[in-house]
DNA sequence: CGCCAATGGCTCGCAGACATACCTTTGGAG
DNA sequence: CTCCAAAGGTATGTCTGCGAGCCATTGGCG
């Protein structure tokens, strides 16, 4: 019997209840600036219908961001939940193990995706949206730049025409933006990544995909020996 | 707001009831050749405990293996849950956006984990592991070829220290080997497959990370062209 | 031979999540 | 000005899944 490959078979079957999965999905949409600051979420039917639990669980989990400060809800028609400026920070507490193995799978799907997307002959929207992301993230104060970052490379994911791998993408994120959060954000390391950036995009959209995987490797790799410098 | 990173963040919490998702399990252990044929599944207590479900739920979940003659249960001390030698056959009836979709993630998924796993300095017990995981797939009867095949690549994904990566490419085979079932598996395919192997694994051995990958690549897109084209 | 530890087999009450229905608020359309 | 569609707010009965405990069976150990 393969015994290492059973702590990966039989790992938990769900994360957590309904209700925990429902805030840890808005709070991702958030975090990752799907849904920006004054913006409005899906409806409350909408999300139920779409996240596949009851109304009932999407109320709890919207009120707990409600009572966190994250978003605020308006009645009426053409009012609904609207998603704050103020966004609280969460509290560390890794372990060296859970780094690697984040740090592992986001290396894996996000040089994979890269170097996917610039293998596809992508249509002229999704190209448009590239170039538009990329502006966005080159132009983004400090403040706003971890989700405008996010958006970016959600962007990419996309790209490769797979929602698996988008999905998978979205989860990584949040696991290395938590350990992200804990260490400073500084100018340099702001316009590195810009420039960084640009050699993916660029070579995502020239369809060089190996380019388009050795940009964005290097890129995370900044990040990567960041983290392993602050936090081990 | 960014309309298409939505689908993948808004997707259903659940993929399904608890029960679901512990056949499903139970399943992938069997099918991927983790636990065989012959060998005894974790008992029901340990199962619930693992798993994070209630032990009613484990005993439902085996009580629908057992039905459909996937295992056999045995009372008292030494006993257990036992897998069964004959594996039924499950039904077709994918689309091609979902081929596209699991090719990908697929793609992405076991070449970087070829690399990365290449690219750790391995210990004695990882090395011989690799070794042992190929010997038998390269000796596997037709029958046997796809269990022996999936433990070969868990444990290449096993190799890169990430438990995150390798429950995501545990994940990706079952999809990708659900598609497979579909296809006719002949001679020549094994024996290419297995000189591919070779390389994979002598490559990941070697320390050789750029080679690992290409290895890989070519291992996967064999059966990805298969499939597009019996099943397009 | 008898004990007993570990396994599968079984039952019952509780808590979480669900489906459904209805109420309240709001602002644009007519 | 009225109406009403669409959003959030509330209540209730049902059912799934869980926890916890106990029973029944088996085979090795003393």
């Amino acid at each position: 019997m393969m015994e290492h490959a059973q702590e990966a078979l039989f790992r938990p079957v769900r994360a957590g209840n309904a209700f925990e999965e429902t805030v840890e999905r808005l709070m991702q949409a958030i975090r990752l600036g799907v849904v920006a600051p004054g913006e409005r979420l899906p409806s409350e039917r909408e999300l139920a219908t779409r996240l596949g639990v009851s109304r009932v669980t999407v109320r709890e989990a919207i009120r707990s961001l409600q009572e966190n400060n994250y978003v605020e809800s308006r009645r009426g028609r053409y009012g609904g939940t609207f998603v704050n400026d103020v966004i609280p920070k969460s509290a560390p507490g890794k372990e060296f193990g859970d780094i690697h193995d984040a740090l592992t799978l986001r290396k894996v799907l996000e040089t994979g995706a890269a170097e996917s997307a610039a293998g596809r002959s992508l249509g002229s929207a999704e190209r448009r949206g590239l170039r538009v992301r990329l502006e966005e993230a080159s132009t983004a104060s400090l403040a706003e730049y971890r989700r405008k970052d996010s958006r970016l490379h959600l962007a990419i994911a996309e790209a490769t025409g797979s929602a698996s791998l988008t999905a998978a993408v979205a989860e990584s994120r949040m696991r290395v933006n938590e350990l992200l959060d804990t260490i400073p954000l500084l100018e340099p390391n702001l316009a590195h990544s810009n420039a960084q950036h640009e050699r993916i995009i660029t070579s995502i959209l020239d369809g060089d995909p190996v380019a388009a995987r050795q940009a964005m490797a290097e890129h995370l790799d900044g990040t990567a020996s960041l983290l392993r410098g602050f936090l081990v």
